[in-house]
DNA sequence: CGTGTACTTGAGAATTGTCAAAGGCTGTGG
DNA sequence: CCACAGCCTTTGACAATTCTCAAGTACACG
C-alpha cells in the first residue's frame, strides 16, 4: 500500500483526466485539483471501505477493479456495484452524515485516487459546470439503476442472466472473429451473488446455455459470446 | 385538465416551498423560479408521462399520488416508485437526451409544478447551492434505490413483503391506539407488481401474516400493522 | 339488487434452493 | 516434472417455494 502526496506524479497521468466529471475544468483548474487529490494503492481483496466507516472522500477508480457489496440476513453477499477505472463512489455522503452503506473490496490490485469532501465541496460552489455534470452523472447511475432493478423484477432467472451476460459484453467483452470474449470480473459465486441465485443454479444456466450454442466457457474466468441476438431475446423477450 | 401560468396563484401556497431542493434559496429568488413554475392537473389513471416521451422538464408532485412503472417483457407492470407531494421525477433527463425511461400513471387525481430543463439548467449554474441540493437529493434516491436493490436480492419473499410493510408504514402510516393503519396506494396486485411476485403470492402471504397476528386487513385499501417489531425481524433477521 | 372487478383459495406443475459428492484447476513442495 | 492439498465449480437428487390455472368469494358501483 503506498501514498503519494497529489496526482502530479499520477502513474498513468493525471487521474483526474478519465473522470468525465473534471472534463469541462479548464487545465489550470484540473492542476489545481490534482494537487489536492491523494492515492493509494490496495492489494487484491482488501477493502477500501466497509460498511458503517464513515466516508470522507470520494473515491475514483484509477487502476483495477473492485466490486461494492452488502451481506444479506442469510449472511450471502450482495453485490452492488462493480467498478472500473474511471468510475467514482463516495458521491452519496457528500452533502450527508451517513456512514457508508457497503463494503468496498479490491477484486485485483486498486489504485484509487480520492478527494476530500471538504475541497469537493468548494470546488461545486465555485465551479457549477462540476455540479451540473456530477448531476449528470448521477442521474445515469440512477437509470442504471433503475434497469437492474426492473430487471431483478423480471421473474425468470434465465433473462436476468441474459442481461448480465449482455451488460458484461459491453463493459468487458473485447469482439473477436469467433465472437466477443469476455474476461469476467467475478467467479461464478460472485455472479451468483450479483443476481441473487444459488452458485448451483447459475452453473445450470451457464451450461444450457452453452449447449444451446449460445456461449462458450473457455475457461473458469473467460467466456466466448457466441450467439447475442439470441442472448438479447432470452433477456427482453421471454 | 388545467393550467395556471405560474405558482404565485399555487392552490397550496407556492408550491416550490414544499421542494427540499430550493429551501436555500432567498425569498426573491424563490419568487422569480415561482414564476417560471407551470402547473397541470391531472386525472387518476392519466398518464403525466410515457415511457419513450421526451422529457422537457422536472416534474414536482403538488398534491396527490402517482405511481412511475414499466412493463416487463411478460407484460407485467412493474412499479419501480410510488411519488407523493414533494417528490420530484425528471432529474436524470435533465444533461441528457434521453426520452423517459417509465411511463408516470396518477393514482389519485394529481396536481404537478413541472420547470422547464432550459430554466433549471440557469438556475444550477447561477445558484450553486441549489446544484448541491439537487446533488444530495440524488445522492439520497441512489441510496434508496441500492436499499431495494439489495431487498430484491434477499431470497425470501417473507422478507420483501416485510420490507414493504414497513416502508409503507413509514411513508403512509398514522399511529393508533390498535397500531399503525396503513392507507395502501395501490392495489394488491399493485404491490405484487412492486415486488415482483404473482398476486396470488401476496394474498398467501398477507393472510399468513394476518392468522399471525401481524397485520389486519381493514378493506381492501386499509391495513392495520399490529407486531412492527416481528414484521421487523421478518424484514431483516430471516 | 345485479354486475363487474378485484381478491382469495386450492391443487398441480415448474422452478429454484439445499445438501452431498465428484470433478477440475492452481499452486506448493518434493 | 509430478503428487497432493485446497478451493472453486459442476452435477445429481430431493425438498421447498412459487407460479399457473381455475374456481369461488367479497366488495364497489351503477
Amino acid at each position: 500500500m503506498e501514498f503519494s502526496q497529489d496526482c502530479r506524479q499520477c502513474p498513468h497521468g493525471l487521474c483526474i483526466h478519465r473522470v468525465p466529471l473534471f472534463s469541462s475544468l479548464s487545465r489550470e483548474n484540473l492542476l489545481h485539483i490534482a494537487g489536492l487529490i491523494q492515492h493509494k494503492g490496495y492489494d487484491k481483496g482488501q477493502r477500501l471501505i466497509s460498511e458503517g466507516q464513515e466516508m470522507g472522500a470520494l473515491y475514483i477508480i484509477n487502476a483495477g477493479r473492485a466490486k461494492a457489496f452488502r451481506y444479506t440476513p442469510e449472511g450471502r453477499e450482495q453485490i452492488l456495484y462493480l467498478f472500473s477505472p474511471g468510475d467514482f463512489f463516495g458521491e452519496q455522503y457528500l452533502f450527508s452524515d451517513h456512514s457508508a452503506a457497503y463494503h468496498v473490496e479490491a477484486l485485483t490490485p486498486v489504485l484509487v485516487c480520492f478527494l476530500q469532501k471538504a475541497h469537493l465541496q468548494n470546488l461545486l460552489l465555485a465551479e457549477p459546470q462540476v455540479a451540473v455534470k456530477l448531476v449528470a452523472e448521477l442521474g445515469k447511475r440512477i437509470a442504471r439503476l433503475e434497469n437492474t432493478f426492473q430487471s431483478i423484477g423480471i421473474r425468470s432467472v434465465d433473462a436476468r442472466i441474459a442481461t448480465l451476460l449482455l451488460d458484461f459484453s459491453d463493459q468487458f467483452g473485447e469482439p473477436t472473429a469467433q465472437g466477443i470474449i469476455i474476461k469476467l470480473p467475478v467467479s461464478r459465486e460472485g455472479m451468483a451473488n450479483y443476481l441473487g441465485v444459488a452458485r448451483e443454479t447459475l452453473s445450470r444456466k451457464l451450461r444450457k446455455l452453452e449447449r444451446a450454442n449460445l456461449i462458450r466457457s473457455l475457461d473458469t474466468k473467460t467466456l466466448l459470446l457466441l450467439d447475442r441476438p439470441s442472448l438479447a431475446s432470452l433477456a427482453g423477450l421471454f
